[in-house]
RNA sequence: GGAAGCUUAGCUCAGUUGGUUCAGAGCGCCUGCCUUACAAGCAGGAGGUCACUGGUUCGACCCCAGUAGUUUCCACCA
């Protein structure tokens, strides 16, 4: 059979992801088997895939496809998220460029738009998944904003209303001027800035003095209402019931006192603005000082500022620096680094901004999230997670639910024409209970239903519950089935957005855990450890990545450096290594599948000891890799396999059973050699699905519905380990040989003889013929005396020679063996030294004795071994 | 300002209750090879005071304390 020397994914890719389609593979419906279900961290409906989504789903893969090959019943269930502000954004501008604007057009145009946009660009983050060979089930890919998604949302809205979770108030809220919404605490990200510190001068009304004050924001005076000091700051005592005049502004406020107030901060003086600034906010309140709004939504100012009305707030502020400078009441100018809070979509700084908002009240949900991760119901790895949820959950405030947005779900409450308002599913449910309140019978055109939609987050936490209709029908057979679900892989950056939150839901809604472990991934970074973004451009493009190294070293990629929780440091060379290994599987394809076989020749000798060798090795690897895999250190468990089937695999056990130029192999070795081909394609399948498909086939006629993916696991067996030990001293020759070979010039193909001094029937003769296949030796001489031109080496307390015609060099090996004699003494030493020592005797444990012991016996035999060498050559 | 993590080879990282020759792996690097599966390969090789200082112990990469550097999270005083 013609196969070629380089693996190409390509067309094997496409072929076995349609055939695992049209086999329905991937689907699963509840039976008797145990199940093992992951939901997808749902991406923005119209997102595409990034490097991160790449990592993510390359390990929830790995997971589902192992699960399904252990005989779960494995659901992989994916979806999208609306994705609320960032969706809005895009359809705003879309029509922006259109000319049209959002206020332009009714509520109802919007959506229309909204929707368009989601079908035309939806899903496409979906199809690029499939390309990476993610083995979702497709048949139930769910939108946050479908049918039953959003009827979960607001029924969970209106039950937590009626258990008094919800509330509406007027608060101080994070304000995005672009978007034009409120947003959570958690949307809000602070930056490190370096901006100025102002000293303005505040006149002392009916005297000649003046007060000065510290401020970043003089745009903002417009909406002073109050100076502030410390009662205790002896500075500034004369300022006691005196009342200043806001410069430029001219309004007179109070100086209040409070002990808020930093004494050691700028001149202890502080200008209380409680409209724009949360802690001025707070001391309004306590103080009753009046609140002055001056800034429009926009953060435009506002017509109650009387000034500036119009411009923006930045504009503002270089502006009024200059118009305070020229009237006498600038002081001066410091340069000052602070933070700013900026949103997190818009990346606008945030207006801390008084608001009519919905909020969820969050001391009893974090309550009950808390406990399941304490108690271990839940495991984070890494555990390192678990003291930043604590630590969150034990400071967490409300929940600012409401976002003044029209994409997402409206907040299902509805006004009544003369003030007040009822929560409701529906509008029929809202109008009984509209009369229900008032003994009025309303129509539905005289309620108004709130205009805010909810935070996209609020849909995101019933996720895993609202994926199998477990809010509405939570009798389901399906969700009984599948829920809790298993394991949960996300980034560590939406730990409070989504994992806390979820638990939350689950809790509230089933007194359940929505899943039971969560494997955070760590960031994925350019090589310069930037994370990797749109702006910075630093970021590979996923499928053309693909393209050039194929899926599996794509996954391979990712896999290898990305222990969970740790940064991975992206470098297209991974893939490279990735895409070697399909090669390297692919060549050793090539020449099992070169082979002919002959049913007349019986087994060698080689091959047999080959085999019961391998067969250990791969026993003691599947061990280390299923315990590894149970600990989710999928890095360690893929670099395993790596090792077994490039190294184990491809250098030694098919060079010891592979026939010379020519000739046949025997039935038996090609079978076992199928064999352990086949299942170690079986255990590498979920890291690198397509190539051990490919390889699958190829190895065998399949009849139909033989294919990798849902075959079985291999069983564990126990480890031949004293074959192991054998074999490894076999390897300690072999390598020793080939050092000579590679250090003295002598060709492989010049055939040499090995010449063995064991004295005391040390080693194992099994291996002559492993050892002379592999170093091309011709003869395996045992014999008490020692060739006089020969190089020699050490293995335990065995000697070997190769006896070489050439002279050999005697100084060289009497320093090659001085060396080896010095460390051997100074190891014997350090043993000697403990086991001398009473308190390591009578103290260590009799095993770690015992085996200090032999290594004192050991390295006193090869001492002996070398001494006798060495005058030997003398 | 508070908290947590990290510091081991040129790079990225393992090292699971202190005890095998425990100082490791992959990549990279160097040397020699187109050996009839594979140069995207084969064989061999070199590289590290385990951040620093002190302590506990018969024994410390590992435990404790401190120092330095670094990352992240939280809070935020204008």
């Amino acid at each position: 059979m013609e196969i070629s020397s380089k693996y190409s994914p390509q067309a094997t890719e496409e072929k076995w992801y349609r055939h695992w389609i049209d086999k329905k593979y991937f689907h699963s419906t509840p039976d008797e088997r145990e199940p093992y279900t992951i939901v997808i961290p749902p991406p923005n409906v119209t997102g595409v895939l990034h490097m991160g989504h790449m990592l993510n789903n390359t390990i929830q893969d790995v997971l589902i496809r192992r699960a399904r090959m252990q005989g779960k019943n494995a659901c992989w269930v994916p979806g999208t998220d609306h994705a609320s502000i960032a969706t809005e954004a895009k359809v705003v501008n879309k029509l922006a460029q259109q000319g049209i604007k959002k206020t332009d057009i009714s509520r109802e145009e919007f959506l229309k738009h909204a929707w368009d946009w989601t079908h035309e660009h939806g899903g496409i983050i979906l199809k690029q998944l499939r390309r990476l060979g993610a083995s979702c089930d497709w048949d139930r890919t769910a939108f946050t904003m479908d049918e039953i998604r959003s009827k979960s949302v607001v029924h969970v809205f209106c039950d937590l209303y009626n258990k008094g979770l919800i509330y509406r108030g007027v608060r101080m809220v994070n304000w995005d001027p672009v978007a034009l919404t409120a947003l959570s605490d958690e949307e809000v990200i602070y930056k490190e800035e370096h901006s100025k510190l102002y000293y303005l001068k505040y006149m002392i009304e009916g005297e000649d003095g003046y007060a000065v004050v510290a401020t970043t924001r003089p745009e903002t005076i417009m909406g002073d209402t109050a100076m502030c000091i410390n009662p205790n700051d002896p500075k500034n005592q004369y300022l006691k019931g005196k009342k200043v005049i806001v410069p430029l502004v001219g309004r007179v406020i109070p100086v209040i006192e409070d002990d808020y107030v930093d004494v050691e901060f700028g001149t202890g003086c502080l200008k209380v603005t409680p409209a724009h600034d949360v802690n001025d906010y707070m001391l309004g309140d306590k103080h009753n000082l009046e609140s002055i709004n001056i800034f429009n939504d926009d953060a435009t100012v506002s017509e109650a500022a009387g000034l500036y009305v119009g411009m923006d707030r930045m504009a503002v502020r270089k502006q009024i620096v200059k118009d305070l400078d020229a009237a006498g009441l600038l002081e001066k100018v410091e340069d000052y680094n602070n933070k700013v809070g900026y949103s997190e979509r818009t990346n606008v700084p945030i207006e801390p901004k008084l608001s009519m908002q919905w909020f969820l009240k969050m001391e009893h949900l974090a309550k009950i999230a808390l406990a399941p991760v304490e108690s271990g119901d839940i495991r984070f790895y890494p555990p390192k997670y678990v003291n930043l949820y604590r630590h969150w959950l034990e400071n967490i405030k409300d929940w600012c639910i409401s976002r003044q947005l029209w994409w997402g779900h409206q907040i299902p409450a509805y006004y009544l024409p003369e003030g007040g308002f009822v929560v409701a599913e529906n509008i029929e449910e809202a109008l009984r209970l509209a009369k229900e309140k008032t003994g009025v019978d309303f129509s539905a055109e005289q309620l108004r239903q709130d205009p805010d939609c909810l935070d996209t987050w609020f849909s995101s936490w019933l996720w895993p519950l609202s994926l199998f209709d477990g809010i509405m029908n939570p009798d389901n057979e399906e969700f009984k089935y599948y829920y809790p679900t298993n394991d949960l892989i996300t980034a560590p950056d939406i730990i409070f957005f989504w994992v806390a939150r979820m638990i939350m839901a689950g809790e509230e809604y089933q007194h359940k855990v929505p899943f039971n472990n969560v494997y955070f991934t760590g960031i994925v970074r350019d090589k310069r450890g930037r994370k990797m973004s749109k702006s910075l451009g630093n970021s590979p493009d996923p499928i053309e990545l693909i393209d050039k190294f194929g899926a599996d070293g794509v996954r391979m990629g990712m896999l290898l450096t990305a222990p969970a929780g740790n940064d991975l440091p992206f470098d297209e060379s991974l893939c490279e290594q990735g895409r070697n290994f399909c090669n390297k599987i692919w060549n050793a394809l090539r020449l099992v599948k070169g082979w002919t076989v002959d049913d007349n020749l019986s087994q060698p000798e080689t091959a047999m000891i080959a085999s019961r060798w391998f067969e250990a090795r791969y026993n003691k690897i599947l061990a280390e890799t299923n315990d590894n895999l149970d600990r989710y250190r999928l890095s360690d468990a893929l670099m395993g396999i790596y090792k077994l089937i490039w190294d184990d695999f491809c250098s030694w056990y098919l060079e010891m059973v592979k026939a010379p130029a020519g000739c046949s192999v025997d039935r038996v070795t090609y079978n076992e050699t199928v064999t352990f081909f086949e299942n170690l394609m079986k255990i590498l399948h979920p890291f690198m699905p397509f190539i051990t498909e490919e390889v699958w086939h190829l190895l065998q006629e399949r009849t139909d519905g033989d294919d990798i993916i849902i075959s079985q696991q291999p069983t564990q067996k126990t480890v031949d380990a004293k074959m192991l030990d054998m074999f490894g001293f076999a390897q300690d020759v072999i390598n020793n040989i080939r050092k000579i070979r590679a250090e003295k010039n002598i060709s492989f193909r010049q055939a040499v003889d090995l010449l063995v001094v064991d004295k005391d029937c040390n080693v194992s003769r099994d291996f002559d013929f492993v050892i002379m296949k592999l170093c091309n030796v011709e003869h395996v001489i045992y014999a008490d005396e020692k060739p006089h031109d020969a190089f020699g080496f050490i293995v335990g307390a065995v000697e070997f020679f190769i006896p070489i015609a050439d002279a050999v060099d005697v100084e060289a090996e009497l320093k090659k063996l001085e060396e080896e004699l010095n460390y051997t003494k100074g190891f014997l030493k350090s043993v000697e030294a403990k086991l001398s020592n009473e308190r390591f005797v009578n103290g260590a444990p009799t095993a770690v004795v015992d085996k200090e012991r032999k290594k004192k016996a050991d390295a006193e035999a090869k001492i002996k071994v070398i001494e006798e060498q060495m005058a030997a050559l003398k």
